[in-house]
DNA sequence: CCCTCGATCAC
DNA sequence: CCTCATATCGAGGG
């Protein structure tokens, strides 16, 4: 059975949002920035708008290295505000629920869809609908987006990244491997830095390589699943379904420390207000930990891990306080090297006294059940 | 089989 | 120069 999947991609998201925000930042260079609290200036870029990027900017890189980047061009430097750019894109997404069958929203700026009822598995009737999914975004909130429509995940996923910024590209089933194998493997969702290295070693950097190399050397680099999805995906075939966002399985949150050190007083107090955070969301969701881990990205930006399972599920701040000290004490003697940045992540998480999820208590809310 | 840890990816 | 959050996998140990 064919499907007609896509995918939707807000363009340079919070840059852009900040653009609507105040439209005189048009014809500038802007960086949405986090700044880590450790100098003036330090932290990395998240977004920068299109005229940024054409000096060099990108995602990630520090905010020093943009400036050095942009000097003469006068850019405009925004501190990042996730609440309010989540407030747009909830705004959004809701948009979209309201024109296909299912919508499984991958980040604050991205989602697949699916629209193979609504366009009666029709690629023309797919293309009328997406062109009105990006009408009713830029008419509602003044966004462009990019979409990309194809049998799969990973065709959607590629083709929306093909034409940036809004841009609307459609995958035929019957053109998807003139599509794809042209495209470097870096091009593939899934396919980061490493895989790309080890792949060169195979001899292996276009998709249609990739599609024709057999399972079996695969498998001895990658291991069995990286192998599987790898070869299935160079072929645009893989049969992921789009399914409605299900709960998190792991909350975390981390921060940068002010200065280096492996003292874990000094770093349990800077992380009080993290677990404060995850301590509300827990509630929010009514929901308990039962794995607790620290983290530290020690001064070389290694990372190292120490986790605790507890008897039973906790959601308080004394517990959570507590195991985290106990574990930064066990980081800190196995480390070496000082922390730069410290962290924690709660997983395991299970209903409290059998709660109903929020997800099933807006739903019930929405049918106007007791 | 379960738990822990590091690696990888990508937002 | 270097943020932050989530998911998943494989190896290794029990």
């Amino acid at each position: 059975m064919v499907r007609v999947i896509g995918h939707i991609d807000l363009d340079y998201f919070y840059a852009q949002v900040e653009e609507v925000e105040n439209p005189s930042l048009k014809n500038r260079p802007v960086l949405v920035c986090v700044f880590s609290g450790r100098t003036e200036e330090s932290g990395v870029v998240a977004t920068a708008n299109y005229r940024a990027r054409e000096s060099g900017v990108r995602s990630g890189i520090p905010i020093v290295l943009a400036k050095r980047k942009l000097e003469g061009k006068d850019p405009v430097l925004i501190k990042m505000e996730k609440a309010k750019y989540e407030q747009v894109s909830e705004r959004v997404m809701e948009l979209v629920r309201g024109r296909v069958d299912v919508l499984e929203q991958t980040g604050i700026d991205e989602a697949f869809f699916d629209i193979t009822g609504a366009s009666h598995a029709d690629y023309v009737r797919a293309e009328r609908i997406a062109r009105e999914i990006k009408d009713s975004i830029l008419s509602a909130e003044r966004l462009t987006c990019s979409i990309g429509l194809g049998q799969s995940k990973v065709v959607a996923k590629v083709a929306s990244d093909f034409k940036k910024p809004d841009g609307l590209t459609i995958v035929l089933p019957e053109s998807t491997a003139s599509f794809l194998n042209i495209l470097p493997v870096t091009k593939l969702y899934g396919v980061g830095p490493k895989t790309t290295k080890s792949l060169e070693r195979l001899h292996i950097t276009t998709i249609e390589e990739l599609s024709k190399a057999p399972v079996q050397s695969l498998e001895d680099e990658f291991g069995r699943k990286l192998a599987q999805y790898l070869s299935v995906a160079s072929r645009g075939q893989d049969d992921d379904p789009v399914s409605p966002n299900q709960e998190p399985t792991q909350l975390s949150r981390i921060v940068t420390l002010k200065a280096d050190t492996n003292n874990p007083d000094t770093a349990l107090e800077q992380l009080l207000e993290a677990l404060g955070d995850l301590s509300r969301r827990l509630d929010l969701r009514g929901i308990s930990f039962k794995t607790i881990t620290a983290i530290a990205i020690l001064t070389d930006l290694s990372t190292k891990t120490r986790s605790k399972t507890l008897e039973s599920p906790a959601s308080d701040m004394a517990t959570m306080k507590e195991a985290t000290y106990a574990l930064l004490e066990e980081l800190s003697e196995s480390a070496g090297k000082e922390f730069r940045r410290v962290g924690v992540r709660l997983s395991d998480l299970s209903n409290v006294k059998n709660q109903t999820s929020l997800v099933q208590f807006l739903s019930r809310e929405q049918v106007g059940e007791p």
